[in-house]
DNA sequence: ATAGAGATGCTTGCGAGATT
DNA sequence: AATCTCGCAAGCATCTCTAT
């Protein structure tokens, strides 16, 4: 899918998300550049945010500038930033984390939706249950249509989820045109979430389930074998403590949830090493395709890979196979690493902001 | 310049089915 | 049982194109 926010925001503030017509040779139909940019950012955008928080979609439509809150780590003082979730099944509010992708598509959608003034404009949604408008807020989801600021509806994001897969051409088993509703991505979420070995009284909680039953149910793409295994395995351990699969999670595990995100720091990035799980490699980091390498330790790495090109130099010089191997395995990872750096476009740090509020205009 | 036709995109209402 | 999601379709708003 096509990031639309790679495209310079100047030129879109300076067409006004104007009409661009181009002649498409293919067809000898014109095409709506403005518009299909438009829809190509904010499919992207949904995607990724249903993809990586597995919120519900009417919590999605409903996240605004308010919604992000900041934590700060007790105990590296570090500020981790959250997501605030309103839920619209029962009345718990949640926190989720925000990985620095989800960061990412975030920020972008923040400059996008934002004005000249910075402030995310305020507008109103509709309820659809409730047939009401609610109060104006500055909603992340919105944008401008008919000269006006509005948010989106949920049938504005189903249809552009099946605009999406109807482009990409995949079928089902079936051979049948692939869907996605927007509940399937929470599906994807919480087994996701699960098979990584995050705990499902941990999920539970970030999915916002009442049951955990809820969240074990969610386990519709898993082989037959993996939920009986699981099962199982629940039941073994309910025997021992029956009450612990259904408790809320302890301090003490939230805050070896939380700590995850500070150990995941090494020294050139930061790993990507599923949750509870231990490094595989003994820290070999360089070696290791769970390593997302920090552009700020760059010059490290060209030291190291200059260094391991000598030392494999004089390994194959004096005959010393076995070292070798070792040697080329450790260079190949670090010329990778390299690589990743060098086609990853240098990160804009995006000042999310503090909410502004102002008078809407209607 | 403007009115009308046609195309397109979005909103809204509603019912069925899924989820909590 | 209550609430929410999903899909459909009618209807509305806006835009382009063409004729006047």
């Amino acid at each position: 899918m096509e990031r639309g926010s790679e495209l310079s925001s100047t030129f879109w503030s300076t067409v006004e998300r104007g009409r661009i017509w181009a002649d498409d040779p293919n067809t000898g139909k014109r095409r709506d550049l403005g518009l299909e940019e438009e829809r190509a950012f904010w499919t992207w955008a949904v995607v990724e945010v249903l993809r990586a928080t597995g919120i519900r979609i009417e919590e999605l439509l409903e996240l605004s500038h308010h919604s992000l809150v900041q934590y700060r780590l007790p105990t590296t003082g570090e500020l981790v930033p959250l997501l605030q979730i309103v839920p619209s099944k029962t009345d718990t509010e949640r926190l989720l984390l925000v990985s620095p992708e989800l960061a990412d598509v975030l920020s972008a959608i923040i400059c996008r939706a934002r004005e000249a003034t910075g402030a995310v404009p305020l507008v109103r949604s509709y309820h659809r249950r409730e047939c009401a408008w609610q109060e104006p807020a500055p909603l992340l989801f919105q944008r401008r249509i008919r000269n006006e600021d509005g948010a989106f509806t949920d049938e504005t994001v189903r249809t552009m989820l099946d605009e999406a897969l109807t482009d990409t051409g995949l079928t089902d088993v079936t051979e049948a045109p692939l869907r996605y509703t927007p509940h399937d991505f929470r599906r994807l979420f919480i087994t996701d979430a699960i098979l990584n070995g995050l705990p499902p009284h941990i999920v539970q909680v970030i999915a916002g389930h009442q049951d955990i039953n809820v969240t074990l149910g969610y386990k519709a793409v898993y082989p037959e074998e993996a939920i009986q295994a699981h099962l199982a395995f629940l039941a073994r351990r309910r025997s021992l403590r029956p009450s612990e699969e259904y408790r809320v999670p302890t301090d003490e595990e939230w805050q070896e949830f939380l700590g995850h995100f500070e150990r995941h720091k090494v020294s050139f990035g930061a790993c990507g090493r599923p949750f509870g799980t231990p490094c595989i490699h003994e820290h070999a980091c360089v070696r290791c395709p769970m390593l997302w390498p920090d552009p700020a330790q760059r010059d490290r790495l060209v030291e190291i890979r200059d260094n391991l090109v000598t030392r494999t130099a004089e390994a194959e010089r004096e005959g010393w196979l076995g070292e070798m191997e070792g040697l080329q395995v450790s260079l190949a990872g670090a010329e990778e690493k390299l690589t990743q750096l060098e086609r990853r476009p240098s990160r804009v740090v995006v000042d999310l902001g503090i909410p502004v509020s102002r008078t809407p205009s209607s």
